[in-house]
RNA sequence: GCCGGGGUGUUGGAACUAGGGAGACAAUAUGGACUUAAAAUCCAUUGGGCGUAAGCCCGUGCGGGUUCGAAUCCCGCCCCCGGCACCA
């Protein structure tokens, strides 16, 4: 590498990498007594199409970070892992006939090798793979024991299935109504799954979030899912008109019926005209009998359950309901019989499945009283009624005795009026619903469940023995775990991956494998067939990290002391809900069972913004706009791609990719190998060709003599800090001003500053910075890498300028500027404003009215 | 509808944390040097307008306000992106 030789990257590159692994320059160390720094990229879900431009721009990213944390005397932890189970694997084997596994195997080899030509700093020793049984025994641990805690449970729920590709979809792979795949309408179906209760841990989950720096939007989105809200649960008596109260096969009597209806606005109860419940209330299927127009009431709940969730919540806008005749509801605060309806706007499973409809009050309500003539009735004093209805606070009117009082002390007011006469009780809403963790696929983790009928008979008839029997199996009767002793409960290997006719997951098919015995009794018992979701493996990896090859426990407790919390979490913006939320819950059980240290896993997160194709639209192989990591690297090199990566824009927006840019990039580094080579006398092998670098230096600009050292000092700075504060574009801009200004001296350069601007440059661009270390210190070892030298450190007193140029204006116009030393004072700057020959036309004949003076910056002169 | 972010040259963007020189750093384009030529490289110009020039005026989505001074703060509005959405 000389000036005029072509710079061969290929070559350096593979050169240095191959280095640096025997060095094991990046392997971090369990209880190093530096200081610890867990940097963490979210690990890329393996495909066959390889790494992708947008993978790399956050793992070059923070493998800036990773790497100048290091020169500042860190213990880095930057690992590197697959999420390797999923749809798209399986989808893959079921178009090619190729079994997951030797998928997976290809594309574990892909990546890695992709990645390993970025040069990104990884610690390969602790490389995972969640589709390996070894790591996906501690997957299926922890959902033992969250089963065993009570935290799992069987619920029958509505999936959406595909009547074409005989198969559930996830709710991502329905598009506005039409299966991905096939496009075909998809159907609602009933299903057992197993779910978790992450709904036990969501008042944690959001107040744990105050305690943590996560990006602001990525909180607010955080908070939004968990949705809560403070209100009351009102209890309406029902009454039916018929003398028929008792219904058969049931001792009840109808009047002892209630239903429960959650609202935020209790101060409007007294204008309530109506209730309205979900179809699927329960009130409905229970007493169907005693309703008059029973035919339109079944129509409508057919004609609703036809309609998809997407056809239900986003198409149909304009509320329906249907009245329920001859049964009606008291209002508990004045006694009021309210009629029923039933309306499938109301969402089933928030709030009880029933609202109260407050027209004067409420938006939607409104519109529903006007479509069906119910009494829009004022409760509240400050809107007009007449036009729309009035939905702010304000003082109560037609309210009995709490007519007068503001809205938010009738809430308190109320509420506690009821929770006294027993007809309500103050309660906290969450939108968060637990999570579905069944999927009827193949390529998953097997759920570790076996079910005994014999035991289920046992748990249903013997209460008196119950203490046997762990909550899970109290909650899940006839279900056991599999024994923590055998696990994993590895993935049978089988021919076909397509899910079957039933919808159950293909491993129902294979019978040696369902048909087992009970741990617990012995009797002939079933295997659970359906798999975990793809979040599952990747919910706790980044534990896994720290003590990868441990077979006694999922990680050493006492690694995991030294090592959590994550120091700084990136990933996308998209898995800023789900996976943010499902991987804090499992951390917190975990935490809260003892097997880990902290309560949260992340203290800092923050996210990166997409890449997109150079058309502006999200790349994607039916676009045929992808762009593959390789080309890059063939054509430019990883040094020029990484600095690219960096530059293109702010780290958390999203941006085009622009090859022109590229060119940029490239033009810079090679100035930097031109200045580093030509300036440096002992690198022998090109002190002859130095002069190959036509520079403007002769004419260094007077009066910036000694300021060379200035910027370096405040080059270091910038980059210092732009760094920490990912703020990857200008850091990278400051380090190519650095380098022009040392261009434009270039007959003035010390050592010093060529040294500093390869250690500031040595995170963005490790290959080059390398070769070049080496080129100016020849007889430095090639064990002695760059990376272990000391990031350099600034002086604030040598970074601030001696000499400013002070701005003069004259009513806040900026008039005049003049050189002079930075510590002047407001009296002399003052006379030098008023020596100035173009400040004196502009204030003859005026009066100074007043000064202001803002030191080391200007001085403005207000006049007339 | 709600929440979050944003709107600056031809383009990506900088300056916004704390009000003080708008356009850093790149890209593009045009002209020039070198070359037989091209590429590469280097030099100059590159927000708009007026002016021979010195220089002046305008300009950060729109309209107002606060201030000696506003891209930055406040109020109202328009538009774009991302997320959520009949959540009572």
């Amino acid at each position: 590498m000389a000036v005029g030789d072509k710079y061969n990257h290929q070559k350096i590159e593979q050169k240095w990498q191959k280095i640096w692994e025997e060095l094991g320059l990046y392997k971090a160390q369990d209880f190093s007594k530096r200081p610890k720094s867990y940097i963490l990229i979210e690990f890329p879900y393996l495909s066959g199409d390889g790494l992708h431009v947008g993978h790399g721009r956050s793992y070059s990213a923070l493998d800036a970070i990773a790497r100048k944390r290091r020169m500042q005397g860190y213990n880095v932890l930057y690992p590197i892992g697959w999420d390797a189970f999923g749809l798209p694997t399986e989808n893959y084997a079921i178009k090619t006939g190729i079994h997951p596994i030797e998928i997976t195997k290809k594309n574990v080899a892909l990546f890695r090798r992709q990645l390993k030509s970025l040069g990104l700093s990884f610690d390969w020793s602790r490389e995972i793979n969640t589709s390996d049984p070894i790591y996906y025994k501690w997957t299926q641990w922890i959902f033992l024991k969250m089963f065993e805690c009570g935290l799992a449970y069987l619920a029958e729920i509505p999936i959406n299935w595909c009547p074409e590709c005989k198969i559930g979809l996830a709710n991502e792979e329905v598009i506005g109504g039409n299966c991905e795949r096939c496009g075909k309408e998809v159907e609602r179906r009933q299903q057992k799954q197993w779910m978790l209760k992450i709904t036990a841990y969501a008042d944690r989950l959001l107040k744990d979030l105050d305690g943590i720096d996560y990006l602001e939007k990525i909180k607010a989105q955080q908070v939004h899912w968990i949705g809560r809200s403070e209100g009351v649960t009102v209890k309406f008596k029902v009454k039916s008109f018929s003398p028929r109260l008792i219904r058969p096969g049931r001792k009840k009597s109808k009047v002892d019926e209630v239903v429960e209806v959650f609202t935020t606005r209790a101060d409007t109860l007294f204008g309530v005209t109506a209730l309205v419940l979900a179809p699927e209330h329960r009130l409905i299927t229970d007493c169907l009998s005693l309703v008059e127009n029973r035919k339109e009431v079944e129509e409508y709940i057919k004609q609703s359950k036809k309609k998809s969730e997407f056809e239900r919540t986003e198409l149909e806008k304009e509320k329906t309901g249907v009245l329920l005749k001859g049964m009606y509801v008291i209002n508990p605060v004045n006694n009021e019989k309210v009629p029923i309806w039933i309306g499938d706007y109301v969402v089933a499973t928030y709030g009880g499945g029933a609202v109260m409809v407050v027209p004067a009050h409420d938006k939607r309500d409104y519109a529903f009283a006007k479509k069906y003539g119910l009494e829009i009735r004022e409760v509240v004093k400050g809107g007009d009624i007449s036009k729309e209805a009035f939905v702010d606070y304000g003082i109560l009117i037609n309210s009995g005795k709490f007519s007068g009082l503001e809205s938010k002390e009738a809430i308190k007011k109320i509420g506690k009026w009821l929770e006294r006469h027993k007809k309500g009780e103050q309660e906290v809403q969450y939108k968060l619903r637990d999570w579905v963790f069944s999927r009827q696929h193949y390529w998953g983790e097997p759920i570790p469940l076996v079910f005994c009928e014999n035991c289920a008979v046992k748990i249903k008839n013997q209460k008196s023995k119950i203490k046997n029997f762990s909550q899970g199996e109290l909650l899940n009767p006839g279900w056991k775990a599999v024994p923590e002793e055998d696990l994993p409960l590895e993935l049978p290997y089988v021919k076909s991956y397509k899910p079957t006719e039933t919808g159950e997951s293909p491993l129902a098919h294979i019978s040696e494998w369902v048909n087992t015995t009970c741990p617990k009794c012995g009797s002939k018992a079933k295997r659970e067939t359906d798999t975990m979701p793809n979040w599952a493996g990747s919910n706790w990896y980044f534990l896994r990290y720290i003590d990868p090859k441990n077979d006694k426990v999922l990680a050493d407790y006492k690694k995991l002391k030294y090592w959590l919390p994550v120091d700084l979490y990136n990933g996308g913006m998209e898995h800023t809900t789900l996976h943010l939320l499902y991987s804090r819950f499992w951390h917190k059980f975990l935490y809260d069972i003892g097997v880990v240290p902290t309560s949260e896993p992340y203290k800092r997160r923050r996210s990166h913004g997409m890449v997109l194709a150079e058309d502006g639209r999200k790349m994607s192989k039916s676009f045929g706009n992808v762009i593959n990591t390789d080309d890059i690297v063939n054509t430019f090199g990883a040094d020029v791609f990484r600095v690219y990566e960096m530059f293109m824009g702010p780290f958390d927006q999203a941006i085009a990719w622009n090859p022109k840019t590229i060119l940029g990039v490239d033009r810079f580094l090679a100035k930097v190998r031109n200045i580093t080579l030509g300036v440096i006398p002992s690198s022998s092998t090109l002190s002859s060709r130095a002069s190959g670098v036509p520079m403007k230096s002769e004419q260094a600009s007077e009066g910036r003599d000694d300021n060379l050292e200035q910027l370096m000092h405040q080059t270091i700075k910038k980059v210092s800090e732009d760094l920490d504060n990912m703020k990857f574009n200008t850091a990278v801009a400051a380090l190519m001003e650095y380098t022009n200004e040392l261009i434009t001296q270039y007959g003035k350069l010390k050592t010093e500053y060529i040294e500093t601007l390869l250690l500031l440059l040595a995170p963005f661009v490790p290959h080059i910075t390398e070769e070049l270390w080496h080129r100016i210190h020849p007889k430095l070892s090639e064990k002695r890498s760059i990376f272990k030298e000391q990031w350099p450190g600034y002086n604030l007193r040598l970074a601030k300028s001696k000499e400013i140029e002070l701005v003069i204006q004259i009513n806040g116009k900026v008039r005049d500027k003049t050189r002079t030393n930075a510590d002047i004072l407001e009296k002399q700057a003052e006379k030098l404003a008023l020596k100035q020959k173009k400040i004196q036309t502009y204030i003859k004949g005026k009066k100074i009215k007043k000064i202001i003076f803002i030191k080391g910056k200007l001085i403005n002169l207000v006049i007339d």
